[in-house]
DNA sequence: TGTATTTTAATAGTAATACTATCATAAATA
DNA sequence: TATTTATGATAGTATTACTATTAAAATACA
């Protein structure tokens, strides 16, 4: 296992940074530091300079490697989703039931493995990712980050988990719009737990949450074609009830 | 209809102001100058400086009303939920059925209606609802906020949809984790559609979009209990196959 | 109608943020 | 050893996010 991880190294396209921090200990310690600050101070409240002193290091060292502190929160999520796609790949390698493989994908989202990858504290940077990473693409500048192909990590994710969906239930319509409601979901719902309790139901683990979207999953993906109905059809039928 | 919608008026929590925008033509239009500026540039870019030039006022006036900018957000998501709610009991008032309700929520929430109130342009409220209201709650002083109860509003509309789940299905579980994935899944595959289309399945209309988180909803409300595992009967039943 | 009170405008100012630029030095590499 | 590259140190600018003060205008009220 241990083998496996260090021969791990995310891909992350170019145009996110202007020098790839992986390359160096300077870099790699942006990215460390940074994380424990977006996680104790919030995105908003997290500058450079406050990045800088914790480093050690100046502000004009870091934009050496960022235009600015939304890149970098861009590279934090796609880095997480390449080693999210590589980690999943890694527990399904062997495996052949596309259900038990939604499964493994959908715990993963939901609670991953706290691990220490060269420094890089996951359970950390997960929770970045449930509190921060909507950020990334909610803004007026996603078009252009987007022509760019500044969001290929977090696709490509998407797309693996659709072509599953696919896999359990060839010819389904929505396998796109079911993986981002579960992902989303999933980070919602983390987050609502621990902050916003009355928008969930009960204390919700890790396990749990992740029952949920495979029950809610397999439920979308397995419904009769009766249950599916056009809101004309759908009006129709209750109102005839 | 018209009656109807001139007797609304946003019951807004204070502590979200310092000065309730709704009692003076200048704290009006704040709120209908901020939805514009906002929608136009994206709620990091807009600054109280740049809707002081626009009203032809200054700073200073808006700072009466609002601390910061993030509570003029925290407003205007907050006054959208209000108005969401006041929309559906209209809409609902003399229906019975509990899923034709429930129908009605999710369509509303899949494309509002495109009135103008007092001014205020609700179509482009939606859509800076869609882009920047998770960033209202996504931060660090969640906790505080949310101890003042200053989330009143979204968690009312959360708790009426989770009513009329269990309307449908007494007993159901998860009502609020179900209602809440619904309303930011709305959100998200709106915005996805329009930006990031491979995250979605094809160009969704408001209707379509509906259709897809109504039959989700039922889906998962009507599941039978044996569609319901934990992880380790799930695999237990996957290993078996 | 006149006076008191509140609201807004005008202006100024401050600390922090989000950068850009320059130069020196250390480290890596050729 | 020479040369490129990476980083550090320092300085500086425009913008942001406010706070404070005073004056004028609008409104309330007696």
């Amino acid at each position: 296992m241990h083998l496996e991880l260090s021969t791990f190294s995310g891909s992350i396209k170019g145009g996110i940074f202007l020098k790839d921090p992986a390359t160096s200990t300077l870099g790699w310690s942006i990215l460390t530091n940074s994380i424990e600050i977006i996680d104790e101070v919030g995105f908003e409240q997290f500058t450079f300079r406050k990045l800088a002193t914790k480093m050690q290091s100046t502000e004009a060292s870091i934009y050496r490697y960022f235009e600015n502190k939304h890149k970098l929160l861009l590279y934090l999520s796609s880095w997480y989703w390449s080693w999210a796609e590589y980690n999943l790949a890694l527990r399904n390698a062997n495996l052949s039931s596309p259900q038990q493989k939604l499964l493994h994908a959908i715990e993963q989202l939901a609670s991953p493995t706290k691990v220490n990858y060269n420094g890089m504290d996951i359970g950390r940077l997960y929770q970045v990712i449930v509190r921060e990473s909507s950020k990334a693409y909610l803004i007026k500048e996603v078009d252009q980050l987007n022509r760019n192909g500044l969001f290929y990590n977090y696709k490509k994710f998407v797309s693996i988990l659709s072509q599953l969906i696919l896999e359990i239930k060839s010819g389904y319509a929505y396998p796109h719009m079911l993986v981002t409601t579960i992902i989303e979901g999933i980070h919602h719902q983390r987050f609502f737990s621990e902050h916003l309790p009355s928008l969930t139901d009960m204390p919700l683990e890790g396990e749990s949450l992740a029952d949920f979207y495979y029950s809610l999953a397999m439920a979308a993906i397995n419904q009769k074609t009766d249950d599916l109905h056009t809101s004309s059809t759908i009006l129709q039928t209750l109102t005839a009830e």
